[in-house]
RNA sequence: GGUCUCGUGGUGAAGUUGGAGUUCACGCCGGCCUGUCAAGCCGGAGGUCGCGGGUUCGAGUCCCGUCGGGACCGCCA
């Protein structure tokens, strides 16, 4: 036997689905009560809700139902009499008359509003409540359009080949990377599971054992502090396939990409452009950049070569960006403001200068720069009266953060505000920064990034400026996922390990189990993953991803419906070997 | 770990130089009502102002601490 997508033994149609065409039929619904209006003893009428929406049921006032009790309602199509169709259902120009009643379930008043009102209300309470939260069009339209994603995605990924490969969620912990969740062991008391933060060793070890193509809607946990875009437990796009190149990856990812916007906005994105790390951290002074807006960072370091202004002299990098017409809403506070965001990112200050109506510049260190350096400054940012010019001069990468930084502040819209911009940023530095401990390089990406091949040469003599076939997925101006051509010969991995401080004895200790694999046949492969949570979110226009998950977790960590984490009790802990100390004072 | 911010009946808010748990809207309970639709009218119930101290004749209001929510920084290879 096969069931229907709507029909069941118990109704006929879906509340939203009724319409004009079915006038006459007499049909069944199921659903919650989301009002009942009365008029007298022998009317009311009850706005029946169900997920596809809402249906008014005309009925006898002497049955007693009330908000959100679960009812079957019986009754016939009929259309409204004239001059009380309702615009704003989609139902709105027919009812349900004659209508036989069963009260499947009575229900108590709900703690809030079951529409939008419960926008406004305490996010907490809506956690505590989820179950009726969840009721409400707008988590029902997220759900739905986060399964409509995976369910893009899924499809795009297995029409190129790729094979849904399941990895376990109990494995080694790993030193490197994030916090890990532990579970403890039964059988082995003192040792620990760790949860996985990606399935990134397995993954790759799936390559070695000539899967070809694999990917896996994830699940990965991280014990990192919550913020709008991350919870503890976050769902991926993983994926990997050998006998690639970085084109080829970068090809499967954004076909899932374009297919999953596509599904839900019904709109197909246009092929995602590629901008380099380099020219990312130029033009927009940040690796994630939001390509929504302008205000692009001004190159202006030649303009004050041999410069008077002290803050200027010998800077190695002077840039600029133009506030358009905000010279007047800036005034002495704002700015000072503006200045101490800047020395708190530890630049060493920020330059401001406005233009008058006249053309001119006004700004306290006006005074320092030269009529040709004015002039100059002016047409390179293209400065028009009524700007507001900022100015920072340090080195190249504290100017392009202190700048990209002030970008976003003041010209960035909200994340899910259209149009949609897709960017990969490519040719990630293979180093990122120095390890204060060791005085080592650090991994920009992690250890098994292959390092571009136009700059090997470079690779003991100035490793820092080594660039990585690394890349990330930026949407909007947030990170959706990042990934990478790895390295499969032992004798790359030995030079990035000796960049890296990492001796052949450590190496082995800390990634022994995932080294040994690769001397026994590891094909070239790279691979991805992006946050499907970000995604959705965006696509769903919410600013935080709690929004597109049914059951989040609040920022300290706790689920408000289930309490969860609980004390454990002392009987599990003598299982497991477990003393809990007592809290820290 | 840090910065900022919020906490007042079930929900959302207002609450003035510190002067009685005061107010508004929704919801809830009861009554009226035969065309409403986030109905309308009448009546009613419902709060340890997150919690604990302090200042004061007197604290929702001021101070200190604490708990909880949120945003951000650190962190997230």
């Amino acid at each position: 036997m096969t069931i229907s997508k709507r029909q069941t033994s118990m109704r006929t149609h879906m509340c939203g689905e009724i319409g004009t065409s079915d006038i006459g039929q007499t049909v069944t619904v199921c659903g919650w009560v989301a009002k009942r209006r009365e008029h007298g003893d022998k009317l009311a009428f009850v706005d029946l809700r169900d997920y596809s929406g809402i249906v008014q049921c005309v009925i006898d006032n002497a049955v007693d139902v009330r908000s959100e009790y679960v009812v079957k309602i019986t009754g016939v199509v009929r259309p409204r009499p004239e001059g009380t169709v309702n615009v704003n259902l989609s139902t709105g120009e027919v009812e349900i008359g004659e209508c036989v009643v069963e009260v499947l379930r009575s229900a108590e008043p709900p703690p809030f509003p079951v529409d939008a009102r419960a926008d406004d209300v305490d996010e907490n309470v809506r956690l505590q409540y989820r179950y009726i939260d969840i009721r409400r069009e707008r988590m029902q339209k997220n759900l739905r359009t986060r399964a409509k994603v995976n369910s893009a995605v899924r499809t795009a990924m297995e029409s190129q080949g790729f094979v849904e490969v399941e990895t376990p969620m109990l494995v080694p912990s790993t030193p490197e990377g994030a916090r890990e969740f532990l579970v403890p062991s039964r059988k082995e008391p003192g040792s620990f599971y760790a949860l996985p933060q990606s399935p990134q060793l397995f993954k790759q070890l799936l390559m070695v054992a000539g899967i070809d193509r694999y990917y896996q809607i994830a699940r990965c946990l991280r014990d990192e502090d919550l913020r709008a875009d991350r919870q503890y437990e976050f769902m991926q796009l993983d994926a990997e396939m050998s006998f690639v190149n970085q084109d080829d990856v970068l090809a499967a990812i954004s076909t899932a990409v374009i297919a999953a916007a596509e599904s839900v906005t019904g709109v197909k994105p246009d092929p995602i452009q590629q901008i380099t790390w380099r020219e990312a951290m130029e033009r927009f002074g940040v690796d994630k950049p939001d390509l929504r807006f302008g205000m692009e960072l001004t190159e202006l370091t030649s303009i004050f070569s041999s410069t008077e202004f002290k803050a200027f002299a010998g800077a190695e990098s002077i840039k600029g960006i133009r506030v358009e017409g905000k010279a007047e809403e800036f005034g002495r506070n704002k700015l000072d403001a503006l200045t101490d965001r800047a020395k708190k990112m530890g630049a060493k200050g920020l330059v401001w200068l406005k233009v008058a109506t006249d053309g001119t510049l006004e700004s306290p260190v006006v005074k320092f720069l030269s009529a040709d350096e004015q002039s100059q400054l002016i047409s390179s940012l293209q400065a028009k009266a009524g700007d507001l010019l900022l100015i920072v001069a340090d080195e190249w990468s504290m100017t392009c953060e202190v700048l990209g930084t002030l970008r976003n502040d003041l010209g960035r819209p909200p994340v899910h505000q259209g149009p949609y911009r897709y960017v990969w940023v490519t040719e990630f530095p293979l180093f990122v920064g120095v390890d204060k401990e060791t005085g080592q390089p650090k991994p920009g990406h992690h250890p098994f990034c292959q390092p571009h091949p136009d700059d090997l040469d470079k690779f003991e003599s100035d490793p820092m400026s080594v660039r990585s076939l690394a890349y990330d997925l930026v949407l909007n101006g947030w990170e959706l996922g990042s990934g990478s051509i790895r390295i499969h010969e032992p004798e790359m991995q030995r030079r990035v390990f000796t960049a890296l401080g990492i001796s052949e004895d450590e190496a082995n200790r800390k990634f022994g189990f995932f080294l040994k694999p690769f001397t026994y046949g590891a094909p070239p492969h790279g691979g991805f993953a992006f946050g499907l949570d970000r995604l959705v979110a965006i696509l769903a226009g919410e600013e935080n991803i709690r929004e597109v998950i049914a059951f989040p977790k609040t920022q300290s960590g706790q689920d408000p419906m289930t309490n969860a984490p609980t004390r454990a009790e002392n009987k599990q802990l003598d299982e497991l070997g477990i003393r809990v100390l007592p809290p820290k004072v």
